[in-house]
RNA sequence: GCUCCCAUCGUCUAGCCCGGUCUAGGACAUCGCCUUUUCACGGCGGUAACAGGGGUUCGAAUCCCCUUGGGAGUACCA
């Protein structure tokens, strides 16, 4: 049987991690058997579902580099990908049912309902539907619906338990008795989740569903609907959820929840895919770092742990920047144009200097948004005040070097000073001003760029013009 | 309340299914050292975990039960 996996959102807001971390594992899954990723949408909830995020979750899905092969922009046999756009199938199969007494109208007000629910609360039972419409026959509900009525349809739950195999569970038995009848179709016609989820993947022809574990209890349901269909079961995978520092459900309190705004921040695609997939699931030879095209190749879903991750953003950070070093000078030097802008200091130097300049800090950076603060720093006049270079500049030596400096800079004749030229003034302070040492490099340093640390003076001064050093100098 | 799921360093995890090779391995973070006359990168090393209690067994992180803690579901949300 060929594989065939979907990725099922709502469109009621932006792409989550979470969401994002089981888009992955389906493509993996799919990559992993030659199978394929289809993309439902499942807007049954008009209320809340939108267009345009639709749109934005389907980039962000894009900017991860998890392609599907069907979905509501790339149709195919199996369409349309849009649940909403699929309610005369699903009533048709709740007509099904509801022929074969399998499902039933229910009449009963949403104020009964809840009286109802409350009172069985309030008694300790099961705040399941009582079944008040169960035994109304078909003709009779017929009559009610001719006459105005709006009834929603309910499937008749089997008295039985059923047994659940995952692949990340193992076996998971639910007890009778678990659930009530509940709602297939609203009164206003609407399909609810766990039917029109079970027709569609039956229609589809999904052979795994891979979710959050937040599924699990649904599944129940879903079980009873697969028999009552009388469709094949897909194998199921619930996967663990991802949680915050505290332990709760990732929500907008722990920080950036949406892939997009990571995108924002520059992290890279590829280091999420990494992250992600790392949350929960590990690779056969412990690798951590690792491409998307590397894990089709190795992912399984027997490598899956079955408790919640918790989303750690230093780890993250680590791996955007092993990721980041990857990247070929030419790549960051894009990539960091387009972060700072066609007005920056950054934008209007050389090719030669942006990929000197890419290329000096790739090593110290994490993200590309970290350049900006270095690009800052090479054409900032000031100087920090800060104990470790008070103390630099308070070295007898220091007022030599400053004087010589000025003297050289003030004569000095061109746009850019060399490494060449910058080796013979360290000489010059060297062998003629007999400076060494401590004070000969960090008193250059602390003299020319303001700071007690940084990076390698022959690498940086020629990056930085002669007026700004010129400026520096006579602030100090 | 009821039902289902989960439980190894601070965090992500390997090991668990098929008990001994585990004085529990790796990674991030952290600390120390080396390297770089700074910082970073890198290298080396340290601190740090089988939730608790009962079984089963010659032997349990691994199998069973209970307790505790966490999560999910119990919707005309998905």
């Amino acid at each position: 049987m060929s594989v065939r996996v979907r990725f099922a959102p709502s469109p009621t807001g932006y792409l989550h991690i979470g969401g994002a971390r089981t888009a992955l594992y389906n493509y993996l899954y799919a990559k992993a058997c030659g199978g394929k990723l289809i993309l439902r949408v499942e807007d049954t909830d008009l209320e809340r579902s939108t267009k345009e995020y639709e749109q934005l979750q389907m980039q962000d899905l894009a900017w991860l580099g998890l392609e599907y092969d069907e979905g509501p922009e790339k149709p195919g046999e199996y369409g349309p990908y849009r649940q909403s756009e699929r309610t005369d199938i699903h009533k048709k199969y709740a007509m099904q049912l509801v022929e074969q007494g399998k499902a039933y109208y229910c009449f009963c007000s949403d104020e009964e309902l809840t009286a109802k629910k409350e009172l069985a609360e309030k008694e300790n039972r099961d705040p399941h539907y009582d079944g008040t419409c169960r035994n109304i026959t078909l003709v009779e509900a017929q009559k009610r619906i001719e006459q105005g009525e709006k009834p929603l349809v309910r499937f008749k739950v089997p008295e039985k338990a059923y047994t659940l195999k995952d692949h990340v569970r193992g076996e998971v038995t639910f007890p009778k008795n678990m659930v009530g009848d509940f709602v297939m179709i609203r009164s206003n016609g609407m399909p609810v989740y766990n039917f029109c989820c079970v027709v569609d993947d039956y229609l589809m022809k999904i052979s795994h569903v891979i979710r959050g574990e937040d599924h699990l209890n649904n599944t129940l349901r879903q079980l009873m609907i697969y028999e009552a269909l009388e469709a094949p079961l897909p194998e199921f995978a619930h996967v663990s959820l991802l949680v915050g520092e505290d332990r709760q459900k990732l929500s907008k309190r722990h920080g950036a929840t949406s892939v997009n705004m990571y995108k924002e921040d520059s992290y890279l695609p590829s280091a999420m895919v990494n992250y992600l997939t790392l949350l929960g699931w590990s690779h056969p030879e412990e690798k951590e770092l690792f491409n998307l095209t590397e894990l089709e190749s190795v992912f399984a879903l027997d490598r899956f742990s079955k408790s919640p991750a918790v989303f750690d953003l230093e780890k993250f950070r680590f791996i955007n920047g092993q990721h980041l070093r990857e990247l070929s000078d030419e790549k960051c030097v894009e990539a960091v144009s387009e972060i700072l802008g066609s007005d920056s200091n950054y934008a209007a130097q050389s090719s030669e200097w942006r990929s000197e300049f890419i290329s000096l800090f790739k090593e110290k950076v994490h993200f590309f948004s970290e350049y900006k603060g270095h690009l800052e720093d090479i054409f900032s006049t000031k100087y920090e005040s800060s104990e470790a270079l008070t103390e630099i500049l308070g070295w007898e030596s220091s007022p030599i070097i400053l004087t010589y400096l000025k003297e050289q800079l003030a004569s000095f004749d061109g746009e850019i000073v060399g490494s060449d030229q910058f080796s013979a003034w360290q000489d010059h302070v060297k062998k003629e001003l007999k400076i060494k040492g401590k004070p000969l490099f960090m008193g250059m340093r602390g003299i020319l760029t303001g700071k007690n640390h940084g990076s390698d003076l022959k690498r940086l001064i020629p990056l930085t013009p002669v007026s700004v050093l010129r400026d520096r100098l006579q602030n100090l």
